[in-house]
DNA sequence: TCTGGGGTCCTAGGACCC
DNA sequence: TCTGGGGTCCTAGGACCC
């Protein structure tokens, strides 16, 4: 199958609506504004060449870039662009097509020649959005993933059973797809630095340290993955949330329940549109500088606002009431069909 | 340098039941 | 006095992805 993934997709649709700005160092975050708590969403190819980069806090990007046109989040004019791209990719002749996100998907086909399918939907894509993308071809979903990678930017890359130790093998474990910094530092606690020695480490090492499913599924992703399935069965939301930052700490008791009743309003709007009922509730707090807390409640699954609305009171009443409060996130759960998560492997908000 | 906002899934441990 | 085994449900927390 194979995995397509725009190139520098938000930064790329910017200059698509102000043709001034190509070859301009662009980075696009938060509202636009380099002073308030923010991140960097994407950075076009002359920004990163400053060394800019997705999540560095806008304030510091804006630094290292002094010339740099710094633009707001427009999600609905990328949400518009990302759907042109995907109707493209459903029209090719034989395509199945699993969207993993704005700017990504992957595309299942069977031809004899993936290299000249994946440069006739670059050129479809292309013509049709003004847009160029990379092409990742493998033989499991993980491999193709990683393909496009080396594919960037407007490549292709062939990543298969046959190539997967020689290109892979030396590379930090931490370029899996699946495999962050924390669980790649704690392999490394198991002796495992690259993914041939987590190709090869003892079953067991693997699941004492993760539990059964988890060390598996690690040694699986070193292995290049096992599934190949393209999924194109449509997207059940398991939930809703909302979240946000506030530009100055929170610190009294009334200033934190408004936000917090203000965000759950907010969560009450999306599982309003949603329809289903709610079956639990979550609650996440940062404290500054970076710790996090959980507070969580089953419901009975009900769609009656003035029992959320009690439920979720409860919940805010348990925040502690000495420490100041830097963000506040509110999460509630939606109801699903038990058996919609049976047979799954774990994912890692994938595929 | 100081960290967004939207998601998904897994694990540990306690409570409770038979 | 010392102490089963299996199961489910719930809460809190952790980790990863785009």
């Amino acid at each position: 199958m194979l995995h397509v993934d725009l190139d520098q997709f938000i930064a790329a649709v910017e200059v698509l609506r102000r043709p001034e700005l190509a070859g301009l160092p662009v980075i696009v975050g938060g509202r636009g504004d380099p002073t308030e708590r923010a991140v960097v969403s994407t950075a076009s190819y002359e920004a990163r060449a400053f060394g800019v980069g997705s999540g560095m806090p806008l304030r510091i990007a804006a630094r290292k870039v002094p010339d740099a046109v710094i633009l707001p989040v427009d999600a609905p004019a990328y949400l518009a662009a990302s759907e042109e791209v995907m109707a493209e990719l459903r029209a090719q002749p034989g395509a199945v097509v699993q969207v993993l996100g704005w700017d990504e998907a992957f595309v299942g086909v069977d031809t004899d020649d993936p290299e000249a399918y994946a440069r006739s939907i670059q050129q479809a894509v292309l013509a049709r959005t003004e847009l160029h993308c990379s092409v990742g071809i493998g033989d499991t979903l993980v491999r193709a993933k990683i393909a496009t990678g080396f594919g960037k930017p407007r490549g292709v890359f062939r990543l298969t059973a046959e190539n997967w130790d020689e290109v892979m093998g030396d590379r930090p474990v931490i370029e899996l797809w699946g495999i962050g910094s924390k669980v790649s530092k704690r392999l490394l606690g198991l002796g495992i630095r690259t993914v041939a020695e987590l190709a090869a480490a003892p079953e067991g090492d693997l699941t004492a340290e993760f539990g059964p499913r988890m060390g598996l599924w690690y040694q699986e992703l070193g292995r290049g993955g096992v599934s190949a399935i393209v999924d194109d069965t449509p997207w059940v939301p398991r939930g809703h949330s909302r979240e946000t930052t506030y530009q100055v700490d929170l610190e009294d008791r009334a200033g934190i329940v408004r936000a917090a009743l203000s965000l759950l309003d907010q969560v009450l709007t999306d599982v309003g549109d949603d329809g289903r009922p709610v079956v639990g509730l979550g609650l996440k707090v940062r404290y500054a500088p970076f710790t996090t807390k959980t507070f969580t409640k089953r419901i009975g699954s009900t769609s009656d606002r003035e029992i959320i609305v009690a439920k979720a009171e409860e919940l805010i009443a348990r925040i502690d009431e000495d420490r100041p409060v830097r963000l506040l996130g509110m999460r509630a759960e939606m109801a699903m069909p038990d058996d919609a998560r049976d047979g799954h492997t774990p994912t890692r908000g994938g595929w």
